[in-house]
DNA sequence: GTGGTCTAGACCACG
DNA sequence: GTGGTCTAGACCACC
C-alpha cells in the first residue's frame, strides 16, 4: 500500500489521506485516469474506519482531484491549476517558512530544503 | 496594533495569534526582551474571547517564544534553533511546495516564490 | 448515436441515460412509435455496462415513455401530461431557480435563460 | 423552526438541508451576518442524527454560504456570483424544464410557473 | 463488488 | 457551550 497514516501528526486522519493522495499525484505516482484502491480496502489497510476514508475522497473529489464514481471506484483526475488563488497556495508557505527560520536556518540553507524537498516530490514518475 | 485575525482562515484563532506572533519575530519586529500587550489588550483589540489570547501566548511559551510572568506582561525570548526536528520542520514544508506543484507551479515559479516570500518576511527589521 | 454521458455530471449514469431520453422526446427528435437501439447497442456505444442501461429503459417504462417488447426492442410511447403532480414538477424547478438566484442573476436575466432554454429544448423537430 | 425535511423526497437528508438553507438565503430570510441554529439543535428539531446536520453545515461552508468558526456558530456567508459557471447553473433548469415539457406544459404555462415560482422564493425578506 | 447515507455514541478542540 | 473527528455498524444505490 502506498499511503500511510501517523498517529503523531496533528492533522486529522482523512486529512493525511487527502494529503497522501495529493502527494502522490503531484509526484507522478498516480496519473491521470488510475483507478485508486476501493474505500474498504484503504480502510482495511491503514486499519482505519470506512467513513474517515470516504470523507478524504469525497474531499479529493470536490477538490477535482478524483472522479468518484458509485459503483465503479475511484479515478484520478489531476487537473492541475484549477484556479486557486496565489494567496491560497502562498499562505502555508509563508507559515512554513517562517518556522524554518525560527529554527535557525539562514536563506541558503532554506532554499537548499526547497529544492531537496521538490526532488523528494518528484522522485517517483515524472509530472508533467 | 500589528496582529490581525482573518475570519475565512480555516486555522483556529489561538493559532493566527501564535503564527502571527511567529512572524513577528521572524521578520525582527519583535526582539529579545520587548514586552507583548497584556492578553488583556490583545483580546480587547482584536475582539476576541480572552481564553483564546491566553491559550496562544501559553503555547508560545512552551516553545520557548516568551517569558510570561505573573502581572508583569510577556515578554519575547526569541531564541532560535530550539531543538526542533528537521522533520517537523519539513513535513508543513513539503505539504505547502506539493499545494503548489499541484497549482500547475513548475520549480523555477515556485522558487521564486520562495524567494519573494523571504523578503516579505524579513522586510520589517532585519534580524539576522 | 444520440446519447452522451457526461463523467463529471453528479447524475448517476442510469440517471443521464433517463433524462437524455426524455429530452429527445420532449425536443421532437423522438416521436411516439419510433424504435429505440437495443439495450446492448446503447451499452456498447457509450461503453456502459449493460443493466445501466436496463436500468435505465426499465424506468423510462415504468414513467411510461418507452413500451418495451421481449425481442422487439423498445418503442417511444410520449404520452404526455401523465398525472404527474404539479409539485413534483415545481419542486426541481424551485430548486433550479434558487441556484440562479444565489449566482447573482436578476428576475430578468433568469426569465431571458429559461426562454433561452425552452428554445434549446425545442430546436430539433418541433413537438407541438 | 424554519427547516423541514421530507421523507418521501428522493433527496438525502443532509442535501435538503442544504438546499433549505440556500432558498432561505435566496429569500433574504437569512441574511449576511446571522447566526444559524448550533448544529445539536437542528439535529434535535428535525429529530436527525447529529453527524448528518454537521455534513450539511460543512458543505454549505465549502460552497461559501456560512463561516463556520468552531467553538462559535455558524454565521452566514452569503457571498453571491461566485465563480460558478453559467452552465452548471443551465444544466437543472434545463432537466426541470424538461419534465415541464413532459408533462405537457406549454412555453406561456411554464413562463408563468418560473414567475410563480421566483416570486414565492423572494416572498421572504427582499433580497437584493 | 463499489461508494453513499445515516445512526448512535464517544471523545477532542475551540471560544 | 460550540463544532470536529472517529468508530462501529447498518442499509441503500449503483455498476
Amino acid at each position: 500500500m502506498f499511503l500511510t497514516i501517523d498517529a503523531n501528526d496533528k492533522r486529522p486522519l482523512y486529512q493525511q489521506i487527502v494529503d497522501g493522495v495529493k502527494a502522490l499525484i503531484a509526484s507522478g505516482e498516480l496519473r491521470e485516469g488510475m483507478t485508486l484502491p476501493s474505500v474498504r480496502q484503504v480502510a482495511n489497510d491503514l486499519s482505519v474506519n470506512l467513513n474517515t476514508i470516504a470523507v478524504a475522497y469525497r474531499q479529493l473529489q470536490e477538490e477535482g482531484f478524483l472522479r468518484v464514481r458509485h459503483g465503479a471506484g475511484a479515478v484520478v483526475s489531476s487537473r492541475l491549476a484549477r484556479g486557486v488563488e496565489e494567496e491560497a497556495l502562498r499562505k502555508p508557505l509563508r507559515t512554513a517558512l517562517t518556522q524554518l527560520i525560527l529554527g535557525g536556518r539562514n536563506d541558503r540553507e532554506i532554499i537548499a530544503a526547497v529544492r531537496q524537498e521538490l526532488e523528494l516530490i518528484r522522485q517517483k514518475g515524472d509530472s508533467r
